[in-house]
Order: C-alpha cells, then sequence, then structure tokens
DNA sequence: TCGTTTTTTACAAAAGTTTGCAGGTTTTTA
DNA sequence: TAAAAACCTGCAAACTTTTGTAAAAAACGA
C-alpha cells in the first residue's frame, strides 16, 4: 500500500513538503509541487482520510439525518444536499430514522458521536435536548431542515403562513365551502408541519368569518393512495361537500384529484385543489401549490452548514437558535378557479 | 475532550484493556470490563473512529454509488441498504452520479478512494475497468446491484426473462396486439435493463409467430407523466392501437393507465397493463406487474457485502465475477384480462 | 560581497486507537 | 503443595498523516 513516504522518497523530498504540496498549501516551490504531483500521480498515491481526520480532527464529512428516504420531499432534499457536498469535497453518511425508537437512540448516541462527521444537518427530525446537548458536547454544529430546533440554527418555510396563504387563495377565489386534507399528526415528520398548515387553515377561514367543519377536514399519510381514500370519503358527501380543498402536499393533492375524477367531479369547475411542494408531477396534474423547491433547500443547508465550520468565530457556542425563513411562493395552476355558485 | 486514557485512568487499567474491554473482546476479567464500562459511561467516551480505522484498516463504512437517489427504485433499495447496515454497525456513505462525468471521475478516483470505505456498493452503476481495476487494488470489494459487473460479483433479476414472462402472460391472455413502452435506452441506468426486457419482449413475440410492429414500442423515461405522453400516443391511434401493453417499470404502466383513461378507454377492457416492479402504488392502480422488492434487494446485498468482507479467505481476489440472480415472480392484478375480440 | 530578510524545506512530535508479546496472576490437576 | 495450564493485563510499537519549529537556502539591498 502506498503512503506518504512513498512518495516523497520518489519526489526527492520530504513527507512534511508532500502533504503540504498536495493540498495546495504555501511555502512549496513550484519546482517541488510539480515533482510531487508527479510522483503522486505515477504511484497513484491518495491519502488516508482516517491519518488526515486522526491529525488535523476534521473528517471533511457531513451527517444526514431524515426520517424517510422513500419519499418525494426527502429524496430530493438529499440529492440536493448530496450534490452540494461532493462539489466541496465532502462526503455525506447517511443516517435514517425510520428503525424507531432504538435506531434512533443509537444514530445519535453512538454513531453521530464517533468522531465521524463534521456536523449534522437533521430534515425534519428534532432532537430532543439529551442528544442536542450531547451534539453540542462534541462541537459538532446541527442544522435542521424544515422546522426550526431549538437551541439550533435551522432554515425552512413558514408552514403556518403557507397554509393561510393557501386558503386564502381559495377565498379569493369565491371559495366559502374550503375542506383540508390534512397529514396525520406526529405520524411522519417530527415537526408538526401539517398542524401548522392546519392552523394556518383555521387562522384564515376564522379571519374571513367562515365556520371550519369537521367534516371538512381529514388527515392522511403522505401518499397519493392514502389522499385518494379520504378525499373520496369527504367528496363523496352528496349534500355537504365542499367545493374547495387545500391539500397538506402535493401527493395528497393528485389523490384528491383523482378521488373527485373517480367520482365524476371536474377539476377545478365542481372542485378546487390546492397543494404544497410544487412536486415534479405538479405540472402533469395541472396543480396550484406553493412551491418549496427542497433541491435549492438541501443546497442552501450545505452553504449553511460550510459557513458554520469554516467561521473560526465559531469555535464556542456551535449551535445558536436562529431560523432562516425559505420563502415560499404561490404558483397559480388549472387546478384552482372561481366558484361558480352551485 | 475525552480519549481512551482518561477512561483508562478512571478505570484503574491500561488502555489496552479499555480497547479489549468495550470491544467485547475475551481476554477482560469481569470485573475489569464492568470498572470500564462504567468509567466510559460516567466520562461519556466514545472512541474516535479514525483512530480505529488507522490501527485497524477497516472503516466500518460502506460506500454506495446510485444514479439517481430521488426515483422510487433507487430510493427504497437506498432505505433496505440503509437500515440492513445499521443493523450491523456500518455507516453508509452515499454517493450519486447525477453529476455527469466529472462527478463521476471524481467519486471513483476520488472519494472512493480514500480509503474511507471498506466496500462499495453500486445500484445501477456499471464501472468500467479502470474504475474497477482502481478498487480491486485497493482490496475493495465491489458489489453491484440492477445488472451483472463484469469482474465483480452482483446481484439482479433477469431483465430478459422478465421480459418473457410479462410478455408471455399477455399472450397468454390472448392478445396479439401487444405493445411496449420501454425506457429510454442508455438514457437511465448503465445497464441496459429496459433494452434486455425489450428483448424479451422481442423473444416471446417471435416464439409466438408475432410480427413487433415499430409504432407498437416507444420509449419514455421512467416518469409517470413522461410514460402518459408517450402512451396516448400510441393508444391514441384510431386503427392500428394494441391491445395490450407490456410496460418496462410500474411509473411507465401509471402513465399508461391514466393515458388510457383520458382516451375513454377501460382498463382492463379495453386495454391490458403490464408492468415490472410492484411499486407502493401498484396495488392502487391495481397494475398487474413483477416484482422487484427493491428494500429486500438492498438488504440481501448488504448480507453478500458483509460476507465477503468477513470471510478471510477473499483477502485476494476481492472481486470475482459471479451473478446472484433474483427472483421476479409475475404479481396478477386486475388491469390485465382476457382478450374480448374485437 | 556581506548581512538581512524571506522563502523553502526537513525534523519530529502529535493525533487516538489496536494488538502481538511477554510477564504476571489465578485456577486446575496430580 | 507444587507444577502445569489457563487466563488477564500492560507495555510499546504500529497505523498514516499534519504542523510547529528550526534550520537551510534563496533573494534582496546596500
Amino acid at each position: 500500500m502506498v503512503g506518504i513516504e512513498e512518495v516523497a522518497e520518489r519526489a526527492g523530498v520530504s513527507t512534511a513538503t508532500v502533504s503540504r504540496a498536495l493540498r495546495g498549501k504555501a511555502h512549496v516551490s513550484p519546482k517541488a509541487r510539480a515533482k510531487v504531483e508527479a510522483a503522486a500521480k505515477e504511484l497513484g498515491y491518495v491519502a488516508s482520510s482516517s491519518a488526515a481526520t486522526l491529525a488535523t480532527g476534521r473528517t471533511q464529512n457531513i451527517g444526514v439525518v431524515l426520517p424517510y428516504i422513500d419519499r418525494w420531499f426527502f429524496s430530493v432534499i438529499l440529492e440536493g444536499i448530496e450534490s452540494a457536498l461532493i462539489e466541496h469535497g465532502y462526503d455525506l453518511t447517511l443516517y435514517n430514522m425510520s428503525g424507531g425508537q432504538s435506531q434512533r437512540d443509537r444514530i445519535f448516541n453512538e454513531f453521530l458521536l464517533r468522531k465521524r462527521v463534521d456536523g449534522v444537518i437533521a430534515v425534519a427530525v428534532n432532537p430532543n435536548e439529551a442528544e442536542l446537548e450531547n451534539l453540542t458536547r462534541m462541537k459538532k454544529p446541527i442544522l435542521g431542515i424544515g422546522g426550526p430546533i431549538k437551541g439550533a440554527r435551522s432554515l425552512s418555510m413558514d408552514d403556518r403562513a403557507a397554509g393561510v396563504l393557501a386558503t386564502e387563495h381559495l377565498l379569493s377565489l369565491g371559495h366559502t365551502r374550503i375542506g383540508m386534507v390534512g397529514g396525520e399528526p406526529g405520524a411522519d415528520r417530527e415537526f408538526n408541519q401539517p398542524d401548522l398548515r392546519f392552523i394556518g387553515y383555521q387562522q384564515a377561514m376564522k379571519a374571513a368569518g367562515i365556520e371550519v367543519r369537521p367534516n371538512w377536514t381529514a388527515a392522511s399519510d403522505y401518499t397519493i393512495q392514502g389522499a385518494y381514500k379520504v378525499a373520496k370519503q369527504m367528496l363523496g358527501d352528496p349534500k355537504d361537500a365542499p367545493t374547495a380543498i387545500f391539500c397538506a402536499s402535493d401527493e395528497i393533492g393528485f389523490g384528491t384529484i383523482m378521488a373527485a375524477r373517480d367520482l365524476g367531479l371536474e377539476v377545478p369547475r365542481d372542485i378546487s385543489v390546492i397543494g404544497i411542494d410544487d412536486h415534479d408531477m405538479s405540472d402533469f396534474f395541472d396543480l396550484t401549490t406553493i412551491s418549496q423547491k427542497p433541491r435549492q433547500q438541501g443546497k442552501r443547508a450545505v452553504e449553511m452548514m460550510l459557513e458554520l465550520l469554516h467561521d473560526p468565530k465559531l469555535q464556542e457556542h456551535v449551535n445558536v437558535e436562529a431560523n432562516t425563513e425559505w420563502p415560499a411562493p404561490l404558483v397559480v395552476r388549472g387546478s384552482t378557479a372561481k366558484h361558480l355558485g352551485r
């Protein structure tokens, strides 16, 4: 196995010079640098990252924890994080929380603390105090996406405001019989985005002086098939169905649109539907939505993380509570339209 | 920062004993073990994995490369791999190839060789000879999923046979006008699964003595919306449309079903549709398919990888060509039915 | 040309584990 | 009870890099 020593010998310099040359550091003459680079290439030398980590304390690796990886929103965020990290020469170690509490404990108390990562990006995962304390003690910055973390930095859209915006859009089109299909509270993400979106919906309705009827709200998991069932139930009511539905995610929106079609309702003539996310398929379904751009969120999170890591002022107090609000604009498509009084 | 030395001191033993005790090795008295465990717990000690790696040469980390992470098939495989690895105490470092050739080169020639991983699982990524040679030289086993890798072990279903099976299913129902919507060759995965599936389709048709008409075959990306367009085109032909379509994936199948519906065709009365994958939503769409169980494939791949890593006989010849065939049974649902002569 | 400044280079310590080996202790057996 | 066997423990080397410091070399100015 070829190490730095062989390279040094071949280039006729010391290992110190090899190390400096290969990492583009100063204090190396152009001549020496050229020789080292040639030697390294000929020998196919590649530095041992564990040795480098041991010497520097930096791993060039970021841990990412998320609750699901096989769902659109999370997989796209992950994709954004991954590509941004690679670009900056960082590796990504993946931790998925879907395995329940015991797996979660292992991840937080065993894996993340092994000094294997320089920092942690937590997507829709809300560490508890002990978990956060562990990370802080190890001087590992943690950055949240998808919801504020108490005692740490984060990046997320304002879910309550999005709920208000979506509802107001429907109100502005003349709808008053507005329903909502939300996510199952707590079951999915650890923050209560669904709840916050629901709260926004309630606030907007109240502000408009409209009563929210219990049979106009329902919860579903975040799948198309789950939402289909729930929406069919809601829309099937012959005399008390809403004329517009606010869906807590686009996937729920797709299911709702399909349910409406199967009931013989035409979107948007008979029923308006709005979602949240701007999913890959939203254009195909012509679904009005609120754009989240998860890929960009992932990218931005990486930038914030790297700033944190490179800012020497942050040696201490590595975790400070501060949420950066992510913009979430309305994207109007064909699934919402003026209410034609029935 | 608390190291092994502090633990040793507190427990009144040497660092060697601490190391042995904490890793559950033999040659440690129960008494000493208890003391060490107590001391480690009190101090919140967690071993530095870089130091351990340096000393042992083992990283307890597996690299996973895949072409996409935000597509169902890949994200589910990834989920399966991740949970299996965590269970065995391994980390997962993720590399996504969607960034083009330059990113690919970096991943293979820079990241994977940093001695950061003990082995590589390549999902639908076919390393070229130079890339494979690099890995082999570093004595890193590589395991493929989704297609045989020349010169390495792999786990994959027989795509050609699946194409035959799907087509024969349609033939057995009395269909003769059978079309296929395949994947775009080469654009997606690096193996030619779509091509192989297409070849299987051709073989089955030929064996049945039926000519394959060019306007009964089309290529699509692997998205619902992409397939919708292509299928609508094919099914819209007023006098020469097929009565059954074999889709190279379930997502293509969903798009095809939706296109059929929008054309006023009823599935399966007017048109039979079969896919491949057994996607989460296939039950919802009542789609007949060939089951792939990607989550289990990921899990099995991890087991194979760990066997490889723990088998001392494999020090040399770490990569030997051998494909393990993954079973892919037919799952008959409601989207295929007997052909009613038109 | 000589002394001074600047740049380049090498030496060696340091990072935190694991593990072969040798010495020590305890248990077993005759 | 003594010898043999089994077991435990600690020492110290090894793993491979980075980096502070000091020395050497080069560049500069007078």
